[in-house]
DNA sequence: CGTGGAAGTTCCACATAGTGAAACTGCATT
DNA sequence: AATGCAGTTTCACTATGTGGAACTTCCACG
């Protein structure tokens, strides 16, 4: 597992966005020492920043079962930054359109800190069992929408990304080195697009190509998943065109996209 | 109980996350200098804590347009948030059926820090959305999920949500005082039931059902709004009984959800 | 062009705020 | 009564954050 990089001098609202992160991934309540046992920290320092951030409604206590997960505030706080620094609420209306033509599972990513973070989904009419939700973070080095916004980086930006990959062997397919990955993000740039050969979990598939600035820069990606029990990957490349289209689109909404500057 | 209490907004936690909400609560990207003048903190102060919480991604910092807006990073903490810390994946299924069977908007909330924070909402049109509503806040003394709460919250709770709502007269049947709304909780307590009669916007119209601990506390409440264009209130009394079974449901499910402890 | 001012950034002496080893409490279990 | 483990509090110490002031852009205007 990678974490959240505790670079020193992050300072103390570093540490506590370190104890929010690890109690995160859990992904259940866990108790104090739990968090502990995971926890670079001293035992009364890591208490002490739990308090804290329980009383500011970023943790919530369970006092029955004395266990702490991530509070509601966070909620309320994502609210706005999927508003503002997602591209979903401008390609909804082309999410949405590509997934009533195609009828299958069409996820929208950014990157974020490394990692692929999911900010929209539709899911096929008959919805396949797979890890994914909107606001649901995964591996950049092993997934269609990761490899195409990789690809799509500036050298220094994507140098700074494949340091933070994990390189963990999810299936057989998987690319374990910076090497063999960089590799194929060659035949990605050059085709401007990504296929993931079951690369995340076994049986699942994708076609993913970046969502592009003005500049060539990769701002997010679109993909469109299935299951190799549903379609194959020539299949999927049938729907290219459609999905490039789409990913099109979205770039110049974004582009054209002007905040209020009041 | 503590009595020398660490004041939220005490220590540097909790400054960072003042700024935060201070800057999401713009609604759109804003220059340092907005934030600035609304911030009680010196410039240099400021400064840094902006310059902190965007190298944590907590904000995304737009080079071109000079403005922050909160980061993506909010948004994959506030999954996890989503998942643990709200009724909404407990309460889906419920939810779902309800807005079938009775086509208009439903609303699952819960409140936190005072306010009415919508954890789950079914649109007649736009069936499935995640943060787009989800994880919008709302006035507690003026809408009916938030008066529902209020009324089934235990008296000490019930005092400091009171202290923190704003009485701003949305529209000309707003409760302006603690008195008249503490009156109109009476009522609810009595009934199990809030209705909301345009009291947050003119035009809008709902009926509410708190959503009960085993004892008797309020975990949450759920929703049933329509415009006076549509339907009166006496044709949403008609819904009621399905909103309190589901209500009761949801409860049920909440209780019976055990957390794995490993 | 220059010049004034507003917005953004850096500096640094200073003290507030956070630190963590150790001691303590409470509650099971033996 | 004794042991052990989880959670909580204390307090001397100092790392961290503070904020007034000075500095640097970058325009808008004369």
């Amino acid at each position: 597992m990678n974490k959240a990089a505790p670079r020193p001098g992050d300072g103390t609202i570093g540490k506590a966005l370190e104890v929010l992160d690890l109690i995160a991934r859990f992904e259940r309540p866990v108790r104090f020492s739990e968090v502990l046992s995971q926890s670079s920290h001293p035992k009364a320092t890591l208490y002490r920043l739990v308090q804290t951030l329980t009383s500011l409604g970023m943790l919530r206590y369970d006092v029955d079962n004395q266990t702490y997960a991530p509070g509601l505030r966070l909620v309320s706080l994502a609210h706005a930054a999927w508003r503002q620094s997602s591209l979903a609420p401008i390609a909804r209306p082309h999410v949405d359109a590509l997934s009533e033509t195609i009828g299958e599972t069409v996820h929208l990513a950014q990157l974020d800190g490394g990692q692929v973070l999911y900010v929209d989904k539709r899911n096929a009419a008959d919805p396949i069992e797979m890890f994914s939700q909107a606001g649901k973070v995964g591996p950049a080095y092993c997934t269609g929408v990761g490899k195409a916004m990789l690809a799509f980086l500036g050298d220094a930006a994507r140098e700074v990304a494949l340091a933070q990959q994990a390189w963990f062997p999810h299936t057989s397919h998987t690319h374990t080195s910076r090497a063999s990955l960089l590799d194929e993000l060659a035949t990605v740039r050059r085709d401007g697009l990504a296929y993931d050969r079951e690369e995340h979990e076994t049986g699942i598939i994708c076609v993913a190509t970046p969502i592009l600035s003005e500049t060539g820069r990769s701002i997010g990606a679109l993909s469109v998943t299935t299951s190799t029990a549903r379609k194959s990957l020539s299949d999927l490349t049938e729907f290219v065109p459609h999905i490039k289209t789409t990913a099109q689109d979205i770039a110049k909404s974004a582009a054209t996209w002007q905040f209020p500057t009041q």
